[in-house]
DNA sequence: GTCTATACGTGGATAGAC
DNA sequence: GTCTATCCACGTATAGAC
Protein backbone atom coordinates (compact mmCIF):
# COMPACT_ATOMS: atom_id res chain seq x y z
CA UNK A 1 0.00 0.00 0.00
CA UNK A 2 0.49 3.51 -0.34
CA UNK A 3 2.27 2.37 -3.20
CA UNK A 4 4.11 5.28 -4.20
CA UNK A 5 6.43 5.07 -6.62
CA UNK A 6 8.01 7.21 -8.71
CA UNK A 7 5.85 9.86 -8.27
CA UNK A 8 6.98 11.37 -5.31
CA UNK A 9 8.88 14.21 -6.86
CA UNK A 10 5.43 15.16 -8.62
CA UNK A 11 3.28 15.02 -5.21
CA UNK A 12 6.52 17.34 -3.99
CA UNK A 13 6.14 19.77 -6.47
CA UNK A 14 2.16 19.63 -5.92
CA UNK A 15 2.35 20.12 -2.52
CA UNK A 16 5.27 23.20 -2.76
CA UNK A 17 2.89 24.97 -5.18
CA UNK A 18 0.27 24.70 -3.20
CA UNK A 19 2.32 26.01 -0.19
CA UNK A 20 4.50 28.49 -2.15
CA UNK A 21 1.28 30.46 -3.61
CA UNK A 22 -1.21 30.02 -0.33
CA UNK A 23 1.42 30.78 2.55
CA UNK A 24 4.47 32.40 0.43
CA UNK A 25 7.58 30.86 -0.49
CA UNK A 26 9.76 32.07 2.64
CA UNK A 27 6.67 31.46 4.81
CA UNK A 28 7.21 27.55 3.97
CA UNK A 29 9.44 25.26 5.04
CA UNK A 30 11.08 22.17 4.02
CA UNK A 31 9.90 20.52 7.08
CA UNK A 32 6.34 21.64 6.28
CA UNK A 33 6.31 19.98 2.88
CA UNK A 34 7.73 16.86 3.89
CA UNK A 35 5.50 16.90 7.02
CA UNK A 36 2.73 17.01 4.87
CA UNK A 37 3.67 13.92 2.22
CA UNK A 38 4.71 12.25 5.27
CA UNK A 39 8.23 11.85 4.83
CA UNK A 40 11.21 13.37 6.23
CA UNK A 41 13.04 16.56 4.70
CA UNK A 42 16.21 14.29 3.34
CA UNK A 43 13.93 12.49 0.95
CA UNK A 44 13.11 15.45 -0.39
CA UNK A 45 16.75 16.48 -0.75
CA UNK A 46 17.06 13.22 -3.01
CA UNK A 47 14.76 14.65 -5.89
CA UNK A 48 15.76 18.28 -5.59
CA UNK A 49 19.44 19.88 -4.44
CA UNK A 50 17.68 22.66 -2.65
CA UNK A 51 14.34 24.64 -1.34
CA UNK A 52 15.48 27.43 -4.62
CA UNK A 53 15.76 23.96 -7.00
CA UNK A 54 12.46 23.40 -5.97
CA UNK A 55 10.43 26.74 -6.85
CA UNK A 56 12.57 27.10 -9.43
CA UNK A 57 11.14 23.67 -11.07
CA UNK A 58 7.81 24.95 -10.53
CA UNK A 59 8.34 28.69 -11.74
CA UNK A 60 11.48 29.13 -13.81
CA UNK A 61 9.96 28.25 -17.03
CA UNK A 62 7.82 31.07 -16.58
CA UNK A 63 10.17 33.66 -15.41
CA UNK A 64 13.13 32.71 -18.14
CA UNK A 65 10.43 33.59 -20.25
CA UNK A 66 9.02 36.56 -18.79
CA UNK A 67 12.99 37.62 -19.08
CA UNK A 68 12.97 36.18 -22.73
CA UNK A 69 9.88 38.82 -23.36
CA UNK A 70 11.42 41.80 -21.35
CA UNK A 71 14.83 41.13 -23.58
CA UNK A 72 13.16 41.68 -27.10
CA UNK A 73 11.17 44.15 -25.72
CA UNK A 74 14.08 46.29 -24.82
CA UNK A 75 14.98 45.81 -28.63
CA UNK A 76 11.31 47.19 -29.91
CA UNK A 77 10.94 50.95 -30.40
CA UNK A 78 8.03 52.31 -27.70
CA UNK A 79 4.63 53.03 -28.63
CA UNK A 80 1.17 52.17 -28.26
CA UNK A 81 1.68 49.28 -31.10
CA UNK A 82 4.32 47.64 -29.03
CA UNK A 83 2.70 48.27 -25.68
CA UNK A 84 -0.09 46.05 -27.31
CA UNK A 85 1.93 43.58 -27.95
CA UNK A 86 3.65 43.05 -25.04
CA UNK A 87 0.21 42.95 -23.32
CA UNK A 88 -0.43 39.77 -25.35
CA UNK A 89 2.53 38.04 -25.15
CA UNK A 90 1.96 38.12 -21.48
CA UNK A 91 -1.28 36.87 -21.45
CA UNK A 92 0.43 34.52 -23.70
CA UNK A 93 2.77 33.26 -20.88
CA UNK A 94 -0.15 33.24 -18.20
CA UNK A 95 -2.01 30.53 -20.61
CA UNK A 96 0.86 28.83 -21.06
CA UNK A 97 2.29 28.59 -17.70
CA UNK A 98 -0.27 28.81 -15.60
CA UNK A 99 -2.17 31.45 -13.55
CA UNK A 100 -0.23 30.45 -10.56
CA UNK A 101 2.75 31.46 -12.02
CA UNK A 102 2.03 34.78 -12.55
CA UNK A 103 0.23 34.95 -8.61
CA UNK A 104 3.08 33.76 -7.87
CA UNK A 105 5.44 36.24 -8.90
CA UNK A 106 3.13 39.01 -7.76
CA UNK A 107 2.96 37.95 -4.34
CA UNK A 108 6.71 36.72 -3.75
CA UNK A 109 8.70 39.76 -5.72
CA UNK A 110 10.99 39.54 -3.16
CA UNK A 111 12.09 35.98 -3.57
CA UNK A 112 11.68 35.60 -7.22
CA UNK A 113 14.86 38.37 -7.13
CA UNK A 114 17.40 35.81 -6.39
CA UNK A 115 15.95 32.64 -9.03
CA UNK A 116 18.03 33.43 -11.76
CA UNK A 117 21.98 33.32 -10.98
CA UNK A 118 22.92 37.15 -11.08
CA UNK A 119 19.70 38.18 -12.35
CA UNK A 120 17.80 41.65 -11.29
CA UNK A 121 14.83 41.17 -9.19
CA UNK A 122 11.53 41.27 -10.29
CA UNK A 123 11.26 45.37 -9.69
CA UNK A 124 14.14 45.87 -11.52
CA UNK A 125 13.22 43.84 -14.69
CA UNK A 126 9.74 45.41 -14.63
CA UNK A 127 11.51 48.57 -14.61
CA UNK A 128 13.23 47.80 -17.43
CA UNK A 129 10.14 46.61 -19.21
CA UNK A 130 8.24 49.48 -18.26
CA UNK A 131 11.41 51.94 -19.80
CA UNK A 132 10.96 49.90 -23.01
CA UNK A 133 7.63 50.53 -23.99
CA UNK A 134 6.90 54.07 -22.57
CA UNK A 135 7.66 56.70 -24.74
CA UNK A 136 10.69 58.82 -23.84
CA UNK A 137 8.53 61.97 -24.65
CA UNK A 138 5.35 60.52 -22.14
CA UNK A 139 4.23 62.44 -19.36
CA UNK A 140 4.56 60.73 -16.07
CA UNK A 141 0.68 60.75 -15.64
CA UNK A 142 0.80 58.43 -18.79
CA UNK A 143 4.28 56.49 -18.05
CA UNK A 144 2.61 55.31 -14.61
CA UNK A 145 -0.52 54.64 -16.51
CA UNK A 146 1.08 52.42 -18.80
CA UNK A 147 3.15 50.23 -15.97
CA UNK A 148 -0.25 49.60 -13.93
CA UNK A 149 -1.31 48.15 -17.64
CA UNK A 150 1.59 46.03 -17.60
CA UNK A 151 0.82 45.15 -14.12
CA UNK A 152 -2.56 44.45 -14.36
CA UNK A 153 -2.45 41.12 -16.23
CA UNK A 154 -0.80 40.12 -13.43
CA UNK A 155 -2.92 41.73 -10.51
CA UNK A 156 -5.97 40.48 -13.16
CA UNK A 157 -4.72 36.92 -12.04
CA UNK A 158 -4.13 37.48 -8.94
CA UNK A 159 -7.53 38.82 -8.28
CA UNK A 160 -8.90 35.78 -9.78
CA UNK A 161 -8.22 33.19 -6.44
CA UNK A 162 -11.04 31.97 -4.56
CA UNK A 163 -13.22 32.98 -7.58
CA UNK A 164 -15.20 30.40 -9.62
CA UNK A 165 -14.03 31.58 -13.12
CA UNK A 166 -12.61 29.58 -16.17
CA UNK A 167 -8.85 30.23 -17.15
CA UNK A 168 -10.95 31.84 -20.49
CA UNK A 169 -12.87 34.18 -18.50
CA UNK A 170 -9.68 35.51 -16.62
CA UNK A 171 -7.61 35.99 -19.62
CA UNK A 172 -10.27 37.78 -21.30
CA UNK A 173 -11.20 40.00 -18.34
CA UNK A 174 -7.27 40.34 -17.54
CA UNK A 175 -7.21 41.00 -21.96
CA UNK A 176 -9.87 43.93 -21.21
CA UNK A 177 -8.81 45.78 -18.73
CA UNK A 178 -4.70 45.90 -19.77
CA UNK A 179 -5.69 47.28 -23.28
CA UNK A 180 -8.24 49.37 -21.94
CA UNK A 181 -5.48 50.98 -19.63
CA UNK A 182 -2.64 51.15 -21.95
CA UNK B 1 29.92 63.43 18.46
CA UNK B 2 27.83 60.80 16.88
CA UNK B 3 25.39 62.66 19.14
CA UNK B 4 22.44 59.95 18.84
CA UNK B 5 20.20 61.05 21.82
CA UNK B 6 16.35 60.49 21.44
CA UNK B 7 16.36 59.81 17.96
CA UNK B 8 17.78 56.06 17.89
CA UNK B 9 13.95 54.71 18.10
CA UNK B 10 13.19 56.96 14.72
CA UNK B 11 16.31 56.24 13.13
CA UNK B 12 15.69 52.52 13.49
CA UNK B 13 12.04 52.55 12.29
CA UNK B 14 13.33 54.67 8.74
CA UNK B 15 15.97 51.70 8.39
CA UNK B 16 13.39 49.22 8.54
CA UNK B 17 10.91 51.13 6.52
CA UNK B 18 14.10 51.39 3.94
CA UNK B 19 14.85 47.30 3.89
CA UNK B 20 11.46 46.42 4.32
CA UNK B 21 9.87 47.91 1.31
CA UNK B 22 12.85 47.30 -0.74
CA UNK B 23 13.74 44.11 0.08
CA UNK B 24 10.41 42.71 1.96
CA UNK B 25 9.97 41.85 5.52
CA UNK B 26 10.87 38.21 6.02
CA UNK B 27 14.37 39.11 4.00
CA UNK B 28 15.30 42.01 6.55
CA UNK B 29 16.94 40.36 9.72
CA UNK B 30 17.52 42.94 12.64
CA UNK B 31 20.56 41.51 12.52
CA UNK B 32 20.73 43.71 9.53
CA UNK B 33 19.15 47.06 10.50
CA UNK B 34 21.21 46.83 13.70
CA UNK B 35 24.47 47.08 11.30
CA UNK B 36 23.13 49.57 9.15
CA UNK B 37 22.86 51.50 12.43
CA UNK B 38 26.09 50.81 14.29
CA UNK B 39 24.92 49.56 17.18
CA UNK B 40 23.59 46.14 18.26
CA UNK B 41 20.40 43.87 17.59
CA UNK B 42 19.97 43.98 21.73
CA UNK B 43 19.92 47.46 21.06
CA UNK B 44 16.92 47.22 19.47
CA UNK B 45 15.17 45.36 22.01
CA UNK B 46 15.39 48.22 23.93
CA UNK B 47 12.85 50.08 21.53
CA UNK B 48 11.03 47.49 20.64
CA UNK B 49 9.37 44.42 22.10
CA UNK B 50 9.81 42.52 18.81
CA UNK B 51 10.36 42.82 15.14
CA UNK B 52 6.62 42.39 14.42
CA UNK B 53 6.58 45.68 16.67
CA UNK B 54 8.55 47.40 14.12
CA UNK B 55 6.75 46.63 11.49
CA UNK B 56 3.34 47.49 13.70
CA UNK B 57 5.31 50.86 14.12
CA UNK B 58 5.15 51.70 10.57
CA UNK B 59 1.84 50.15 9.08
CA UNK B 60 -0.27 48.89 11.96
CA UNK B 61 -2.15 52.65 11.95
CA UNK B 62 -3.11 51.65 7.86
CA UNK B 63 -3.84 48.26 7.99
CA UNK B 64 -6.37 49.49 10.89
CA UNK B 65 -7.90 52.06 9.53
CA UNK B 66 -7.88 49.59 6.60
CA UNK B 67 -9.63 46.75 8.45
CA UNK B 68 -11.77 49.56 9.98
CA UNK B 69 -12.96 50.55 6.01
CA UNK B 70 -13.60 46.79 5.51
CA UNK B 71 -16.13 46.72 8.14
CA UNK B 72 -17.76 49.70 7.18
CA UNK B 73 -18.01 48.45 3.39
CA UNK B 74 -19.83 45.29 5.33
CA UNK B 75 -22.49 47.29 6.74
CA UNK B 76 -23.60 49.01 3.17
CA UNK B 77 -25.42 47.69 0.41
CA UNK B 78 -23.48 46.62 -2.58
CA UNK B 79 -23.65 48.49 -5.76
CA UNK B 80 -21.49 51.59 -7.95
CA UNK B 81 -22.15 53.95 -5.37
CA UNK B 82 -20.43 52.13 -3.02
CA UNK B 83 -17.70 51.51 -4.70
CA UNK B 84 -16.99 55.09 -5.89
CA UNK B 85 -17.16 55.15 -2.03
CA UNK B 86 -14.79 52.76 -1.30
CA UNK B 87 -12.26 53.82 -3.37
CA UNK B 88 -12.31 57.15 -2.09
CA UNK B 89 -11.61 56.07 1.41
CA UNK B 90 -8.92 53.87 -0.06
CA UNK B 91 -7.39 56.63 -2.03
CA UNK B 92 -7.88 58.95 1.47
CA UNK B 93 -6.06 56.00 3.45
CA UNK B 94 -3.27 56.06 1.37
CA UNK B 95 -2.61 59.84 1.48
CA UNK B 96 -3.11 59.87 5.04
CA UNK B 97 -0.40 56.66 5.63
CA UNK B 98 1.59 57.18 3.16
CA UNK B 99 2.79 55.43 -0.23
CA UNK B 100 4.90 53.32 1.35
CA UNK B 101 2.27 51.56 3.35
CA UNK B 102 -0.12 50.42 0.54
CA UNK B 103 3.41 49.77 -1.28
CA UNK B 104 4.42 47.82 1.41
CA UNK B 105 1.10 45.61 2.21
CA UNK B 106 0.63 44.43 -1.60
CA UNK B 107 4.32 43.18 -1.40
CA UNK B 108 3.81 41.64 1.97
CA UNK B 109 0.77 40.07 1.81
CA UNK B 110 1.59 36.92 3.31
CA UNK B 111 3.35 38.66 6.16
CA UNK B 112 0.67 41.22 7.13
CA UNK B 113 -1.66 38.61 7.71
CA UNK B 114 -0.45 37.66 11.03
CA UNK B 115 -0.37 41.24 12.64
CA UNK B 116 -3.40 42.01 13.66
CA UNK B 117 -3.92 39.35 16.59
CA UNK B 118 -6.13 36.46 15.40
CA UNK B 119 -7.14 38.59 12.52
CA UNK B 120 -7.90 37.04 9.22
CA UNK B 121 -4.88 37.59 6.27
CA UNK B 122 -4.98 40.04 3.93
CA UNK B 123 -5.94 37.93 1.18
CA UNK B 124 -9.24 36.92 3.40
CA UNK B 125 -9.51 41.06 4.17
CA UNK B 126 -9.65 41.64 0.77
CA UNK B 127 -12.46 38.78 -0.44
CA UNK B 128 -14.50 40.48 2.51
CA UNK B 129 -14.17 43.72 0.93
CA UNK B 130 -15.06 42.49 -2.71
CA UNK B 131 -17.41 40.21 -1.46
CA UNK B 132 -19.01 43.67 0.18
CA UNK B 133 -18.62 46.03 -2.94
CA UNK B 134 -20.14 43.57 -5.25
CA UNK B 135 -23.38 43.00 -6.55
CA UNK B 136 -24.85 39.53 -5.69
CA UNK B 137 -26.35 38.78 -9.09
CA UNK B 138 -22.80 39.89 -10.65
CA UNK B 139 -21.60 38.25 -13.39
CA UNK B 140 -17.69 36.80 -12.72
CA UNK B 141 -16.71 39.06 -15.32
CA UNK B 142 -17.81 41.94 -13.32
CA UNK B 143 -16.96 40.54 -10.24
CA UNK B 144 -13.42 40.37 -11.27
CA UNK B 145 -13.33 43.57 -12.89
CA UNK B 146 -14.35 45.23 -9.81
CA UNK B 147 -11.44 43.17 -7.70
CA UNK B 148 -9.04 44.68 -9.83
CA UNK B 149 -10.39 48.25 -9.39
CA UNK B 150 -9.93 48.31 -5.75
CA UNK B 151 -6.59 46.34 -6.51
CA UNK B 152 -5.68 49.13 -8.83
CA UNK B 153 -5.20 51.81 -6.28
CA UNK B 154 -2.28 50.04 -4.59
CA UNK B 155 -1.00 48.62 -7.74
CA UNK B 156 -0.53 52.12 -8.65
CA UNK B 157 1.01 53.18 -5.39
CA UNK B 158 3.21 50.25 -5.81
CA UNK B 159 3.97 50.81 -9.66
CA UNK B 160 4.87 55.02 -8.88
CA UNK B 161 8.16 53.53 -6.95
CA UNK B 162 11.11 54.71 -8.94
CA UNK B 163 9.10 56.99 -10.72
CA UNK B 164 9.44 60.82 -10.40
CA UNK B 165 6.02 61.75 -9.47
CA UNK B 166 4.24 63.60 -6.97
CA UNK B 167 2.08 62.87 -4.49
CA UNK B 168 -0.70 64.70 -6.13
CA UNK B 169 0.14 62.97 -9.41
CA UNK B 170 0.19 59.72 -7.83
CA UNK B 171 -3.10 59.83 -6.48
CA UNK B 172 -5.26 61.01 -9.23
CA UNK B 173 -3.91 58.58 -11.84
CA UNK B 174 -5.10 55.76 -8.93
CA UNK B 175 -8.22 57.79 -8.62
CA UNK B 176 -8.82 57.55 -12.62
CA UNK B 177 -7.70 54.67 -13.07
CA UNK B 178 -9.71 53.06 -10.36
CA UNK B 179 -13.10 54.81 -11.33
CA UNK B 180 -12.61 53.81 -15.18
CA UNK B 181 -12.80 49.85 -14.14
CA UNK B 182 -15.58 50.55 -11.42
C1' DG C 1 20.53 54.15 26.57
C1' DT C 2 23.53 50.83 24.81
C1' DC C 3 26.39 46.88 25.03
C1' DT C 4 28.25 41.76 25.70
C1' DA C 5 27.14 37.43 26.00
C1' DT C 6 24.35 33.97 25.29
C1' DA C 7 20.32 30.99 24.81
C1' DC C 8 17.04 28.85 21.94
C1' DG C 9 14.54 27.39 18.15
C1' DT C 10 14.31 26.54 13.37
C1' DG C 11 15.39 26.04 8.78
C1' DG C 12 18.34 24.40 5.24
C1' DA C 13 21.47 20.96 4.16
C1' DT C 14 24.77 16.64 4.38
C1' DA C 15 26.60 11.83 5.42
C1' DG C 16 25.78 7.46 5.51
C1' DA C 17 22.80 3.36 6.94
C1' DC C 18 19.04 0.52 5.32
C1' DG D 1 14.11 5.65 -2.66
C1' DT D 2 13.70 6.74 2.00
C1' DC D 3 15.31 7.15 6.66
C1' DT D 4 18.24 8.47 10.99
C1' DA D 5 21.24 11.29 12.77
C1' DT D 6 23.49 15.30 12.76
C1' DC D 7 25.48 19.78 11.44
C1' DC D 8 25.62 24.45 10.92
C1' DA D 9 24.16 29.08 10.22
C1' DC D 10 20.95 32.24 11.18
C1' DG D 11 17.31 34.80 13.29
C1' DT D 12 14.78 36.05 17.29
C1' DA D 13 14.99 36.99 21.87
C1' DT D 14 16.68 37.49 26.93
C1' DA D 15 19.67 38.48 31.05
C1' DG D 16 22.43 41.34 32.99
C1' DA D 17 26.69 44.42 32.97
C1' DC D 18 28.26 49.08 31.95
Amino acid sequence: MTARQGDTKAEIRQVAMELFTSQGYEATSLREIAERLGVTKAALYYHFRSKEDIVRSLFGDYLAALDELVAWASTQTPGPRLRTQVIDRMLRLGAEHGRQAMQFALANQHVVRDLHPGRENVHERLSTLFDAVTDPDATVQEALRTRVALLSVNVTMFAAQGLDATDEQVDAVARDIAHLLS
